[in-house]
RNA sequence: GCCGAAGUGGCGGAACUGGCAGACGCGCUGGAUUCAAAAUCCAGUUUCCCUCAAAGGAAGUGUGGGUUCGAGUCCCACCUUCGGCACCA
């Protein structure tokens, strides 16, 4: 199925000219447009330019670099799930980011490639079918179709041709298709090579096939083999307690749930035990961490990311538990034999039955270690548990169990556990220690089991308090005076025998080295990082291209088949239905059997996996695709990858610094080890854009009526809880610096306690006074002015339609470039708008004749030779706005493009050069008037590819510069002084300046600092 | 609690490696143009003191210290806001 009909677009027949001459100026009809427009008038220009574009085919970006390359640029931008309420301000803001540095770049001889696409699976689409009974093929298409009228709108220079949809089949076809690489590798850790890019690595995703089975696997037959197999590979299937969420009817990602509740909605998520696929991203954690290094990315999300990952050191240790049998049927032996075992064998790979072992990243502590704690679903909590505490732990072990995520960390963290009658010995003394089984120990973490040093670990010491379990401080702090106990940072051992005296870090390094002679321990590294829960339950995303092997009697054997990669793609079975299933069953599994059940060649009954992929998969590998959109043979051809890849540079919002970064890094680096991809890592550049909020708001607070305990809801704020804005007795204001937060998000007054609700009010209703905004009415009450995340519950959501509409899209992409720096948080300002658009208007003044009839040259314009100062205006903003852009610095490079034009404005005649030049610059922030502009100049062609201006030094210096004059570093006066003018001859024309001396007259001059062409500094008594 | 980012006029922000704080834009004030309005253009706009005015002076980049001839920029401590993580041993 071919991508492009499938969606009903024809593909291209003829390769695409780069430019193609408009009509003439003078023509009085264009695009068959009649062509009166002596102002600037943006929807008439932006349209016809948008008809050009396409047309021409002007950003049609063939594979094979254009004659005379500079070479090569790929520049993306995170691709936007197209939701049904269209284009949000937000997408704007990065999207015009990266059109103004692939137009810059193209200017300057860039073969770039610059494409869009949609992250389409999604949840909403699946909700909308829910209620309506639309596909949900049809919801993503009709959201499609806004967002790319949207994007056409705003003049985006992107390589249509290129479009994708993760929904596409010819798209999930190679998701599926990728999904059975990873599949199909192990990960073989101790594997040494060096890769295409020439680094050395150990470790690597290898083919299944490559698995080494042990014999004494083997021996157990074929099955056998493939089980094991299936256990050791990227992608498998576990039992394993996940957050089920009941209103989503789905599973989610560890990552996808916050607070106990889904991040999409707010919904409650339970723990269930569940069958699930899994990625074993875990595997990478230490590549994905050491690998950052070299990434031009922010450090805040490098160490976001790290954080994430979360890599830690420290060492395994065994504890022998008191009167255990080490095997069925063995007797129990007693520690003293146990050790001299252990220092004649070695640290075996799996603790013997009657060994608890424990993850800790502070051996050093060993001495001070006074309990033991278990998670609640350790293996081990059954067999030690004694008699005498079977029920308190069995109860406390159920309960555990129901606790929800949301119980685990909202309840104040009160700590709890439960003893288990059994003890364990501590390897390094031979002292008894209780173990103890408590849920503030995680089975999924380390080794799930602890050994507790109270007086050095916070948790371990709120549970020693709670429990009256013993303390032993064994680490000195540096600082005299502080308490040991409490103290978690590097010291001095005591207590701890042979090892006292010696500094925390030395001590982990040699008793991790004892441990590990006497076969008591090893130096271990654990990661917060967890395995990627990779399966949901819904109808639209990716189905999974793998079968269940059947039984006789229809049941699953545990084994499974992969689809053959050229049945690829298993496309969605036909339903009619979409409400969920009410339970973790996923939708799929109520497809038609045609679809479920098929025979095998061999003649074994096969189930598909009716679990879906999550919505992050078709988001992994979309940049790789978008270099190669159209083969049919492979998911990207070899060279094609080799020519495109990495991405240089890659902009988008920084909500997806962890989930979507991380995973795609996941993804390429499996493609890599697997030899289908030459770069170890995507994304080589990456920035974040900064979240735009909306208007600022004022806001008052109000003590509310008697009586009615008003909440303090964002809903409330017109009414004020039940007041009238214009009704409000003045005494019920509460000025801002008395109101006070209480429990539960409820707003009170400081000084009498009563509740207080917020009040929006108007500009018109505050001043200014000593720093505050405070109320006209009572300048006692000062009031509070924020701006606010853009919500449909708040009102204060901008729709870029409205503002293209009003202003025009040159005006909606200048402004949200000219708010501040594209990675700062920013509120939105109508009145902005407003101020750029009339920058845009007097730009066109200055080019256009505005009193004409139709579009012509403004007369100032003439064929002359710029003035000395007029050169020096020109070449100043041409250096100032490339430097700014290769900066990523757009508001100022803007600012230096007004500076031009209100110069420039004021003079005539205005050179053309300098107005061409100026055309070209104000073109990739502003295309629609920039090529109009270009044109009324006298252009037959598109800008796109005229050569990007450039700048004479020599033109932006002056002949003096002006230098303030200092005294004790306060600033007296001026003198002017020629340019390259050094220390000695500056401050020799400052001694001779009369004003200067006058300043000096009866001082004693101390020192003088000179800095050319900067300032003069005398230090005088 | 831990980690990260940021605090500059009424507002968004600018200020190269320490060197004239407030570029540019918004808002506001006054003026021109107009029958009027919109649009446009011109002037002013950190605060305080002094002055009829001009000129001048002082203070000023979250707070308090420090380094320096000189600090928005560097160092130390603290405060506030935003973002992330949150029993990860």
């Amino acid at each position: 199925m071919n991508v492009r009909t499938w969606r009903g677009v024809p593909a291209p027949e003829r390769p695409a000219p780069r430019t193609a001459p408009p009509p003439p100026a003078s023509t009085a009809s264009f695009a068959g447009i009649r062509f009166i427009m002596p102002r600037y008038d943006a929807r008439r220009i932006e349209s016809r330019w948008q008809k050009f574009w396409d047309e021409q085919r002007t950003f049609e970006t063939p594979n094979e670099p254009p004659a005379g390359s500079t070479g090569k640029l790929y520049v993306l931008d995170m691709f936007p799930y197209p939701s049904g309420s269209g284009l949000h301000v937000g997408h704007p803001e990065g999207y015009t980011a990266t059109d103004i540095v692939v137009r810059y770049s193209r200017m300057r001889g860039k073969h770039v490639l610059h494409p869009m696409g949609w992250d389409a699976f999604g949840l909403p689409a699946e909700e909308h079918a829910v209620r309506t009974g639309t596909h949900p093929r049809i919801t993503t298409e009709q959201n499609i179709d806004t967002f790319r009228r949207q994007l056409k709108m705003l003049g985006f220079s992107y390589d249509w041709t290129r479009e994708l949809a993760t929904t596409d089949p010819d798209y999930y076809r190679w998701t599926q298709w990728i999904f059975l690489q990873i599949f199909d590798s192990w990960y073989d850790a101790a594997h040494e090579w060096t890769g295409p890019d020439g680094r050395r690595r150990r470790g690597r995703a290898r083919p299944i096939r490559d698995l080494p089975i042990p014999p004494e696997v083997h021996a157990l037959g074929p099955d056998d083999v493939r089980r094991f197999q299936d256990q050791h590979r990227l992608a498998y299937i576990s039992e394993a307690p996940v957050n089920w969420c009941p209103a989503l009817g789905t599973v989610l990602a560890n990552e996808e749930v916050i607070d106990g509740k889904s991040e999409r909605g707010g919904h409650p998520v339970e723990r269930l035990p569940l069958r699930q696929w899994m990625l074993r991203i875990t595997a990478y954690a230490d590549r994905l961490g050491s690998e950052l290094e070299d990434l031009s990315w922010p450090e805040s999300i490098k160490l976001l990311q790290r954080n994430w990952i979360g890599r830690s050191t420290g060492a395994e240790v065994d504890f022998l538990v008191e009167g255990l049998q080490p095997a069925a049927g063995a007797p129990p032996r007693g520690f003293d034999e146990w050790r001299e075992n252990r220092s004649r064998s070695s640290f075996p790979r799996h603790p013997e039955p009657n060994v608890v072992r424990v993850y800790t990243t502070r051996p050093d502590t060993l001495f001070g270690a006074t309990y033991m704690v278990l998670a609640p679903e350790h293996p081990l909590a059954d067999a030690i548990t004694t008699d005498a505490q079977r029920a308190a732990v069995a109860a406390y072990r159920e309960q555990a169990s129901r606790k929800s995520d949301l119980d685990r960390t909202d309840l104040a963290r009160e700590k709890s556990g439960c003893f288990t009658g059994a003890f364990a010995v501590n390897p390094v003394n031979g002292q008894r220690i209780p173990i103890w089984i408590a849920d503030y120990v995680l089975i999924s973490y380390g080794t799930g089991a602890i050994m507790a040093v109270p007086a050095h670990d916070e948790r371990d010491l709120e549970f020693a308090r709670q429990f009256d379990l013993p303390v032993i401080e064994v680490v000195q702090p540096p600082q005299a005076g502080e308490s040991a106990i409490g103290f978690t940072g590097d010291g001095v051992a005591i207590h701890s025998g042979e090892y006292d005296g010696l500094p925390t870090q030395e001590f982990k390094r040699r008793i991790t080295e004892d441990l590990h002679a006497r076969g008591l321990g090893r130096e271990a590294v654990n990661y917060r990082l967890r395995d990627w829960l990779f399966s949901r339950q819904r109808y639209w995303g990716e189905p999974f291209p793998i079968w269940h092997e059947l039984d006789a009697d229809g049941k699953p054997t545990g084994l499974m088949r992969a689809d053959a990669a050229e049945s690829l793609p298993v496309l969605h079975p036909h339903m009619e239905n979409f409400r969920p299933t009410g339970n973790p069953e996923p939708m799929l599994s109520k497809a038609p059997d045609e679809w479920l059940y098929r025979t095998a060649e061999d003649g074994v009954r096969l189930k598909r996996e009716t679990n879906s992929m999550p919505q992050w998969a078709g988001s992994c590998w979309y940049y790789l695709r978008f270099a190669d959109p159209q083969n049919g043979e492979r998911f990207i051809d070899p060279e094609v990858e080799k020519y495109w890849l990495p991405v240089d540079l890659y902009i988008g919002g920084a909500e997806h610094a962890v989930l979507h970064l991380l995973y795609a890094r996941f993804w390429h680096k499996v493609l890599f080890d697997r030899g289908h991809v030459s770069t170890a890592e995507p994304f080589s550049r990456l920035v974040n854009q900064g979240m735009i909020l909306g208007e600022a708001e004022l806001t008052g607070y109000v003590r509310a009526p008697s009586g009615g305990a008003a909440p303090s809801q964002a809903a409330e704020r017109d009414t004020g809880g039940g007041f009238q804005r214009d009704q409000i007795p003045p005494d019920r204001w509460v000025s801002l610096t008395d109101v006070v937060e209480q429990a539960g998000d409820q707003l009170a007054d400081r000084v009498t306690g009563e509740p207080v609700v917020a009040m929006r009010l108007a500009a018109e209703d505050v001043m200014k006074q000593g720093g505050c905004l405070v109320l006209k009415e009572r300048p006692e009450i000062v009031v509070d002015s924020r701006a606010f995340k853009m919500s449909k519950s708040r009102g204060n959501v901008i729709n870029p339609d409205d503002v293209v509409q009003a202003y025009g899209a040159d005006s909606l992409r200048l402004y949200e470039m000219f708010m501040g720096p594209l990675e700062q948080v920013k509120p939105w300002s109508m009145s902005g708008v407003e101020g750029v658009s009339r920058f845009l208007s007097r730009a066109w003044r200055m080019i256009a004749d505005e009193r004409a009839d139709e579009v012509a040259l403004n007369p100032a314009v003439q064929d002359v030779e710029p003035t000395e100062e007029q050169d020096r205006l020109l070449h100043r903003t041409i250096k100032a706005v490339t430097e700014d852009v290769e900066k990523l610095s757009f508001n100022t490079a803007i600012s230096r493009m007004m500076e031009f034009v209100n110069g420039f404005s004021q003079w005539e005649p205005r050179p053309r050069s300098a107005m061409e030049r100026f055309a070209l610059l104000l073109s990739p922030f502003a295309p629609h008037i920039g090529e109009e502009l270009w044109r009324v100049l006298g252009h037959g062609t598109s800008l796109a590819y005229e050569p990007w201006p450039a700048f004479d030094a020599a033109r932006i210096a002056e002949a003096e510069v002006e230098i303030p004059v200092q005294v004790n570093g306060k600033v007296r006066g001026k003198l002017r002084a020629p340019t390259g003018a050094d220390q000695a001859a500056i401050q020799s024309l400052a001694e001779s300046d009369a004003q200067v001396r006058a300043l000096l007259d009866g001082k004693t001059v101390v020192k003088v600092i000179v800095v050319p062409g900067r300032m003069v500094n005398f230090v005088v008594k």
